[in-house]
DNA sequence: TGCGAATAAAATATCGATATTATTTGCAAG
DNA sequence: CTTGCAAATAATATCGATATTTTATTCGCA
């Protein structure tokens, strides 16, 4: 059932042990279970998740791609390091980009985009207001909180934007998670997602905007601030 | 000597086979040599690289994530097919993301970065001068003509603003080359080069974006122009 | 005792062959 | 003549083994 949840997020079925590698891998990576800078050795990989090496070469190859894992030639591969100034650059293109999908969206949006954005926002508001007691569907709650930010810039009409913004969003939840940021029980998200949407539909730019922006940028801060202590803790090794 | 110019684009040392078949696919999409739309045999690509079937696998798997193919699982792979949209959206992704790299560069520039454009700009405008009489170092344009604009922004302190901006920067240059835009006979980029480099060099952020917008919009119009053409003789297929 | 070269061990990169899956061709029935 | 099924063909995906390269270790020598 999770599963299925977090594969909803990938497009197509899974029609090749190659493509299951790469998800694996890309989610494990994104988690936090294969840790920063970690070396990715092929025959400790094929143990992991039981499939053959060639299989696991491709993956690593796309996800070099994809800035997730650094492949230097004849040495190996390791999961892409972080740090604080790669977190805050992340934040920032996020916004970047973030902002000018949601601006066209916006523009563009119909009424079809209109009942997707509403849909989403009310099952993440529903999980929202169940999650008080501190229940731990974190995993849901991403997914939830993924497809609401989706169905916000659905109606952009540049795929390319789309697909940077996608790269961005996925970057910056691997560092969400690593913070393991509380940020539902922390500051009021759900407030922040309700403006979000508000402002999406009066199709007022230029407050969707704003929202957007602070909403980003605290979560950055708060990324920022927990993985500066994380950070110091233990880039001394 | 062609080959080193080429390969001056990319980073490091060609260590392995797999990067060599990266390197020799990516260019030969880029060029065009390999058609958009084209199904990516392995034996075909085999017997044209003389290299075995690993790397090759390898190296798709790469390009799948710059977007440059089509990875369809169990269905083989074909170069991404070109369209006017698509040139348009690479347009407008070219100028956001280079226009925001170059405001931060022209913050952050100091006088290693002014030795460097001011090198850049000048080999490119001695061959400009020299090309006059219609010679095809047009390879050699393009190397210099992106080597310019990389010094433009190379004091922009964000890796993925940067990164991404390349990626673009890529793209766009899959499209000039495709519709043979002589741009450097039709239409007097050097001035425009001239403009974008005095405007650097004083700190004119304004005009300096102003001229970088114009520049990616008549470059960007001329691909979409001979392209739109090209495309409705050919679409009809 | 410390340094460097030679050797041993481990890991990666690559090849050749096989199994699996898509696609095409041919044939028969409607 | 078209449609649907079935065998044949071609291509991809995967495995197991080998060659090459890097990394670690040991031994000899200053």
């Amino acid at each position: 059932m999770a599963e299925i949840l977090v594969n909803m997020r990938y497009d197509g079925p899974e029609r090749t042990i190659a493509e299951r590698a790469y998800r694996l891998l890309r989610e494990d990576i994104i988690s936090g279970a294969l840790a920063p800078g970690l070396k990715l050795k092929i025959e400790m990989l094929r143990t992991r998740y039981g499939l053959g090496a060639a299989p696991i070469r491709e993956a690593l190859a796309r996800l070099s791609s994809d800035h997730l894992v650094k492949l230097e030639g004849q040495r190996g591969c390791e999961v892409v390091p972080m740090s604080v100034g790669d977190a805050r650059d992340i934040g920032n293109m996020r916004k970047l980009l973030e902002v000018e999908a949601l601006r066209i969206s916006i523009d563009n949006g119909d009424d079809e985009w209109e009942n997707g954005l509403a849909a989403a926002f009310h099952r993440l508001e529903r999980l929202e207001r169940t999650i008080d007691q501190g229940i731990d569907d974190l995993a849901a709650w991403e997914t939830l909180n993924h497809q609401f930010h989706k169905a916000l810039v659905a109606a952009c009409d540049s795929q390319w934007l789309l697909r940077m913004r996608q790269l961005m969003f996925d970057q910056h939840e691997r560092y969400r998670r690593l913070s393991r940021v509380k940020t539902v029980a922390t500051r009021d998200i759900s407030l922040e997602h309700r403006a979000l949407f508000e402002a999406a539909l009066d199709r007022d730019v230029e407050k969707a905007v704003t929202v957007m922006e602070t909403h980003i940028g605290r979560t950055t801060d708060a990324v920022v601030h927990t993985f500066a202590r994380h950070d110091l803790a233990e880039q001394t090794s």
